[in-house]
DNA sequence: TGACGTCGAAACGCAACCGTTGCGTCGTCG
DNA sequence: CGACGACGCAACGGTTGCGTTTCGACGTCA
């Protein structure tokens, strides 16, 4: 039963509708209209917006990140925050991605998805990569993960999902170095002069 | 004419509705409402919401921010994410700041007025301590100003809007010690094993 | 061939909000 | 005191979306 290119038609709208009005305006209605389907369609599928958009959103997070393990923290670094900013520069992603994080910061079955999806696909990703690189006596051995992920990460999203300028090659470039700069500075106390 | 203490009481509830519903779902009738006032008392102020948002929001962004200069581009850095991780923990700010952000991406009057108030009290203050301390010589001449302010906000942003996850003391002072010593190696090429 | 289940389309009653209007009250200015 | 204007309140007609229901058409399996 259910027809299984129904369901790809309307999986696919949900998330060009997302990308377009956000989850706030997101209608079923608009959905079906979208899918070139009746809401009957939908509603036997899921019963919820809110349900419909969980189950389809964490569906495409879950396809995986690879994780990089070239045996140098430089290229590691590098090769990861290539493949962060193209997830951000997507065309739909970069629109749903803020959209879903400003709207778990009220919507708590939102936020645990969310935060789900990326603490098993992104944070992890960074944590690994660093604990590679202390093994290896890249980088000093009490270097915290939770800050080397932010400032991975940070830098990147700010720039592509915040400011909303694209990047470069060499922006890229300039920014693993700054950012491997500073995790092998990152234990010591303040920096000598 | 137009009592200035309801349009206090409308700004005022403007802003928490923004925080609860976000924008999208932001209505008149529920800013009224909580106001405490009519309908027509709203509509004799502004005649859209995206009018009204922006005007209220803009007055509140424009609040400046104070500008360091310690003298030291240290004590600068982290006086600076000091402030914007106060800011960022704010209650209501918190709530709006990323919802308004995703909002811009498909409203581009929104994300003039965001991007011009960012600009001039976020970015600014990060060029400039930059600036500064390259006058000094504390930080290599070539520095990117853009990277830096990248650096120096991206972190704190995706640490405290995106993950949500407070933090201390501690934490910003290894943040302002790694975002130094990024950017005193940054204009190098690969850094040396 | 017939039974079953999904499909699109359309309509249902209900609720919320839009932006506007008319009404009666109240405070202020002249 | 009288005119004026902002105020609240309530109602307007119109739109949109909800979640449900009914209908006839179609496809599949037995």
């Amino acid at each position: 039963m259910l027809r299984g290119d129904i369901t790809a038609a309307i999986r696919n709208a949900v998330m060009n509708e997302l990308a377009e009005v956000g989850y706030g305006r997101l209608s079923i209605e608009a959905v079906a209209r979208r899918a070139g389907v009746g809401k009957t369609a939908v509603y036997r599928r899921w019963s919820n917006k809110l349900e419909m958009v969980l189950e389809i959103v964490s569906g495409v997070a879950e396809r995986s990140v690879p994780m990089p393990d070239t045996g140098s923290f430089a290229t590691d670094l590098q090769l990861t925050m290539f493949i962060v900013s193209k997830a951000l520069q997507h065309r739909i992603a970069s629109q749903i991605i803020p959209d879903l994080m400003a709207e778990a910061a009220r919507n708590p079955k939102i936020a645990e998805t969310l935060h789900r999806a990326l603490r098993t696909h992104q944070t992890a990703v960074g944590e690994t990569i660093v604990g590679q690189a202390v093994a290896r006596g890249e980088l000093p051995k009490g270097t915290d993960p939770g800050i080397a992920v932010d400032l991975m990460i940070g830098p990147l999203y700010w720039h592509l999902a915040v400011t909303r300028t694209p990047i470069d090659e060499d922006y890229l470039e300039k920014m693993a170095n700054a950012v491997t700069a500073a995790l092998k500075a990152a234990p010591a106390g303040p920096p000598a002069p």
